[in-house]
DNA sequence: GTCTATAACCTGATAGAC
DNA sequence: GTCTATCAGGTTATAGAC
């Protein structure tokens, strides 16, 4: 795979799979895909998938490597970074951050599952632990506010923005709420966070 | 199945297979799930699952049923109950919800996740919005505030109790922390909502 | 009600022609 | 690289003996 323009669209067969890859593994989760399913999807014939990627499961990994990087990797380092100061990084994940879930509605659904039914499976091993706990983020917190424990107010802000994306199918899918009327309450959420959290830092 | 005393279990075939149908859904989910696993489970005969539930998907349909009722059934009620007050639906959800998840804590995801995958399956039709949108609890949020959007508050509140137990498997399976540690994390969790919850309410 | 045996089907993966 | 054909194993569900 060498250097293309930016210009030009990926349309090799390797990358129609992971495409449809992308959407069948999101929507039905690992075990409620088919390779079939992918490969009907991408357009392709079935013997290509296990050409390209060798197994079903060498390719969710390649999927589910890529959704982890996205729920977390692009904020973590935001997060953690000391010369960022408190109420931007509140800004960033309140506009930003939305945005990224508006764009990618079933990501944390699909993410927290998957590590839930297997949590070992793909290679990331992320340890979030000792990274998060002794970030700037949390000594922010604490200047803020001394007598808050860090992890229960990350838990709720995190919880804030997140649940809403994992409650949607409750709208959408079953209280058949229009999906641009979902889009629309998750975009004028965005006032409300940074106040929400900061009446939370204030608070008592 | 006719009345039993409260004080006796029952041990019935039936009852084994529902209560291991329970455990095994719960953790690998609809696919991840073989009827075998529920048989071996329940200690017996394979041929027994079908004989008294016909199919996996009924009995599917019928541990679903429970699932839901427990996540949104038992809450609801209180909530849109007039004659309860609000800071009484606060300490409510605080504490013996809270405590339903301690002891249920995979309940949440589960049940988003196969409402996502199967918004049609079980016969829930649960309709949360008529009855959510005209209930007794979104006037009190707006007798408390009238310039907040009482939806948007409510999957605050929501996100804040529930987001926890679905990033569980971060911190259990994944970040290695004690079950022991992460219970006494969400019992602690108890004292900080009501303040959290009144701090959002109060704001600007 | 409970068991064994098996039917009928589906799924991931590969061999081999082109 | 792409296709067809097919294998080997696993899955739900049932028929029939006890």
């Amino acid at each position: 795979m060498a250097a293309k323009r930016k210009t030009e669209v990926d349309t090799s067969t390797e990358e129609k799979i992971k495409q449809a890859a992308r959407k069948v593994f999101s929507e039905k989760g690992y075990f409620g895909t088919r390779t079939r399913d992918i490969a009907d999807e991408a357009g392709i014939n079935l013997a290509l998938v296990n050409y390209y990627f060798r197994s079903k499961e060498k390719l969710f990994d390649l999927v589910m490597q890529e959704k982890v990087y996205k729920l977390f990797g692009t904020i973590v380092p935001i997060l953690i970074n000391p010369s960022i100061s408190f109420d931007a990084k509140i800004d960033i994940v309140s506009d930003s951050y939305i945005d990224m879930l508006i764009e990618n509605p079933d990501l944390p659904i699909m993410v927290f599952n998957e590590i839930k039914h297997n949590p070992n499976s793909f290679g990331v091993k992320m340890q979030l632990g000792p990274l998060f706990l002794e970030s700037s983020f949390f000594k922010q917190i604490k200047e803020r506010n001394s007598s808050i424990d860090p992890l229960q107010f990350v838990l709720s802000i995190i919880g804030m923005l997140v649940f809403p994306f994992i409650a949607r199918p409750i709208f959408v899918n079953m209280g058949g709420m229009n999906k641009e009327v979902y889009i629309e309450m998750m975009r004028e959420r965005k006032k409300y966070i940074p106040i929400w959290v900061n009446a939370i830092l204030d608070a008592k």
